[in-house]
DNA sequence: CATTATATTTAGGCTACCCTAAAAATATAT
DNA sequence: ATATATTTTTAGGGTAGCCTAAATATAATG
């Protein structure tokens, strides 16, 4: 059985490693938990005597199938869980986050599986990510984003890359969510800002950096 | 901010002083959370540190006013969500405690709130346990047990005192559940067990132990 | 009231995490 | 390749909670 914190640094593994299949380096893992590198050293060692990760001294680490697929059902819960906060509960998009760091250390594998039932076995959190399933599979799938749409191109929201509040509280400024549907007007050369119409409607200019944080269709 | 297991300290103690009302002692807050006298000792300095106790050396301990505060929010999460996974997830009696000792120690006023309205704000969990409001208060009324009952006289079920899922089972073989009507036919004078009809069909006897342990209306 | 039994606290020690500072290994730059 | 910078690990220490064993208070009993 792990403890909520090893639980944390598994979960950080798997995530590091989904972005550089090479590996965690130490100070990567330690600056997505808020703490230092030797913390970081200490429970590498722990991880390794109980054969979660893979791990020789000063070097990356990578997740055994056992530390992968803990930190799947933690994803899985994590995901599970914000749809429930906005779907049931309208809890807006970056209120989600915290609340969910919280429950995805539920210990009940029936609460999960009835909670995914109950939710009609989405396949997409909020934010537009896969959610695992039971056994868990989920697609990995490079997804396209909007700076990379031509002139004149329409395309539907699917998800963010950026999860940080200031995004979202940005994006519900502009009126888009899931779903929406918007037309890249012109993209100006210099810098890759784009003009998008947002639902058939207003005019806005975004900066290539939004543009790089949306996922679209 | 407290730790889960302070929590779950000032949990055990007010729920210990409604029993006697004189306080908890360190015996009996060792027992009720599976550890030692020491241990507790240990803990109640800190939470004395904290003001959430009134304490002296070698006597009972009783809450102060902010510990009441957190003891009476703890079990309004904890009876919200056992109303949650019996109404929603179709979690079976005895199924939900643990669960339910996990969920109560989530952080989120939000969710708390949003869940107590998702769930139609109920008075009572589905032990018939009456459920805290968002101010802290809720009914501490005695209430009649099915022993107190007499020949001929027609209840219905409103609750369980014992909370052991050997009682949980007892009960759905008997298929007794919340709002299941008993007729009490007739009582055996030398052990006080009765003979009890159930839902206008079935008649089987139960012993005085069971019927101290149904609360009735 | 003295004695014995029980309840509670203290003393000392353990583990899981965390930290800072120093040492060691690796990577980078001249 | 040597010097410098960066990354990682080790050493040593702190706190929260837990434990056992011993000491002390309180309660019960003859």
């Amino acid at each position: 059985m792990l403890s909520l914190t090893e639980e944390n640094y598994l979960k950080s593994i798997f995530v590091l490693n989904l972005e550089k299949s090479e590996g965690a380096s130490t100070n990567a893992i330690a600056e997505k938990l808020n703490t230092k590198a030797s913390s970081v050293s200490d429970m590498l060692k722990r991880l390794l005597k109980k054969e979660m990760i893979h791990y020789k001294k000063y070097q990356a680490v990578k997740l055994t199938d056992s530390g992968k697929a803990v930190a799947v059902s933690i994803l899985r819960k994590h995901r599970l869980w914000e749809h429930f906060l906005v779907e049931k509960l309208h809890f807006k998009w970056d209120e989600v986050h915290d609340v969910a760091e919280q429950l995805e250390h539920i210990r009940s594998k029936k609460l999960t599986d009835q909670l995914d039932a109950f939710l009609g076995h989405p396949k997409f959190d909020p934010h537009g990510d896969p959610i695992p399933d039971k056994e868990g599979n989920f697609p990995v799938k490079m997804r396209q984003t909007l700076d990379q749409a031509i002139e004149g191109q329409e395309v539907l929201i699917v998800g963010v890359k950026d999860h940080s509040s200031e995004f979202f509280n940005y994006l519900e400024r502009l009126e888009i969510e899931l779903g929406t549907k918007l037309k890249v007007k012109t993209i100006n050369q210099f810098d890759a800002s784009m003009e998008i119409e947002i639902n058939q409607n207003e005019t806005t200019t975004i900066s290539s950096e939004v543009a790089q944080n949306l996922f679209v269709k």
